[in-house]
DNA sequence: AATGAATGAGCATTCATTCAT
DNA sequence: TATGAATGAATGCTCATTCAT
């Protein structure tokens, strides 16, 4: 097992677990380097600076994003399939990927000026993509169109709920959040959504 | 005779603002004092240091955040009822308190030190009220112990989503946050949230 | 028993006691306030600064010690009386006022700018007294005129020594610094340099 | 090719120039940087902050002293012979090292926090090495065991006083302090010393 | 005579980054 | 690639003093 190899890899890892746990103006380089094992300068070589790391986990978090809403659509399916399948597949990208998620769901949109740019863009592509899902609901969108900016976000901050407060959660209750824990988890708020959305078809503006 | 607006008060001003929209180890006392248009010790002065300043911020956002739950649970009414009422209460403190609720809700848990433990406390009283509420609910939390704690945040995380990304949704859709937007968002995710639960009352573990 | 007579002696036993066990920088005004207990402005008030508090300890001081060394010199005694009673009046100095002359002995000459005139004043008129303390003795000065200044600030020192270190022998050894222990001190002290200076009788410069 | 002249070195050399002059608390690491021509940072990034020079000035300080006592003492020669060493040696430290020595004996034992345990280890280590030397004579110790802490900081006291008023001296002399000097200094304290311990030999408490 | 809020300069320290090697 | 010394700006905080009351 060679220390050496890939001090770049060593120092995103560093970078997504700690930025998971603090904001990102309370890590410090150095914080970063000790714990990726590497010399400090090494970030601004590989990365060109401190905002660089977050530049590059930013990118991943929402190219993971993006990606588990638009596999979930497949033109033959039902909403209702296709909000399974996105519920299972943002499930298991919270599980496999948490750190990475607080980050991405967590950081505040200007906290770091550099990659504000960045971040607008992915939005967009995800709005598209999200767009697209929710095409698939008879929701009366026409008539209130606000319903998709509604429920789009709520919908994800829903989803993403548990994995944020966690720790918190832990600390209270004694559960283990295992395989069988978190198909439940998905269950539940799958009907909830599904049933809530279905009590909105007729939704009037009042 | 100078302006003697209570510099205790303009800080606390400057930092809801501030903080609202910037991480706290990226806003420095300098900026604070600034806007606040007050002398740079008297935040030491007044609050100690500048997590003071975080200690008060968060005590009155859980002060404000726990008696609106409190208030929302009527003896004599219906889980129904309750929820509403929830609901206006808690979409009408996320408007009229949008900066301290941004910071109560996104402040990672640990990212300042000095508060942590406030913090704690005030989820725990918080939790017991909302136990009371989940009480009203003829939900089989028996069976499934687990849905309180993930029907919990997940509602509120699903209400403060709209605020959260509002200045992201103003740059998409071009819509006038007003009285009547709020009413229809209210009664949006009433119905959302309670067919959803509604949905779940014969929900049994797979 | 009024608490509020006397703010500025307050002010100074504080000052006295706090500057024997720090440094001039090291001791803040609030510090002093508080000690004193009386309001921070009263120290401008009553002493046009800090440095003022400082300015009264040394004059303070080094009239006492001025008066110590006159008050020893009688014409019709003989230069082993006049030591014998300098020895006393002095260690009843130290013991009397310890803080004052620790302060006295142990601030630096220029770590008070306001003060450094007055202290070169006070040490000129000292050194005139200390001449005709030396005039006592038939020790050979017009050979060897740095006799004087060699052995006045050598006799003061250590007669002083054992209350700049008084602290830490106390950690060392178990002893009761009582009348009887001074008394014998100012003995050990006296047949020292008495016998010492009697060597000295015959020195020639070689 | 820049001034390459070990900045660590030069911040010590600074450092020991001012805090001869000014106490520890006087001495900005502003003033101590400029000084040693050095930026400011590089003080923690040596010594972990301010207070890391001072034990590093302390440490070599009392090494010195250590070794300067210790060297004196040779078991085949007689106390005379010791103490005329012992004088020889602290007169030549003290010329060589004035500024160092100047913060060793000056320095309240207090003042700075972070020492104050380093400084009470080295002057046990000290009192081990002086108890060593004082066997050499046959004062009666026995019945008066004070002598021991009464008679070795007086010495030292006594020795050091020329070089604590030496700015002050020279104000009022016009004397050369050369080699020529610190010889006639050195034999007029050995006699002085010498002759005073005799005079001790039959002490008796009163 | 006395208070305590307010000031502005100064404190030691830490920051992300750069540089010569 | 990799190092670690070095930089200069920025950090939170404390200082002695002043001012209106």
């Amino acid at each position: 097992m060679k220390k050496k190899r890939e001090p770049r890899f060593r120092i995103l890892n560093a970078s997504v677990y700690l930025l998971a746990r603090n904001s990102y103006h309370s890590v410090g380089v150095r914080e970063i380097a000790e714990k990726a094992n590497v010399n400090i300068s090494m970030i601004s070589y590989y990365f060109g600076g401190k905002s660089g790391i977050m530049r590059d986990i930013v990118e991943a978090f929402y190219n993971l994003y993006i990606k588990a809403v638009e596999t979930s659509i497949l033109e033959e399916e039902t909403g209702e399939q296709s909000i399974r399948r996105l519920f299972k597949n943002m499930v298991n990208m919270f599980r496999e990927y948490t750190d990475l998620c607080m980050i991405g769901f967590g950081e505040l949109p200007n906290d770091v000026e550099e990659v504000k740019e960045l971040k607008k863009n992915k939005i967009k592509q995800l709005n598209e993509v999200g767009n697209r899902m929710s095409m698939k609901f008879d929701v009366n969108m026409t008539d209130n169109p606000q319903l998709a900016h509604i429920i789009g976000p709520a919908m994800m901050s829903m989803l993403f709920s548990h994995f944020a407060h966690k720790s918190t959660i832990k600390q209270v209750y004694a559960i283990e959040f295992d395989d069988q824990y978190y198909n439940d988890y998905t269950e539940v708020l799958s009907i909830l959504f599904l049933e809530g959305i279905n009590g909105l078809k007729n939704y009037k503006k009042v």
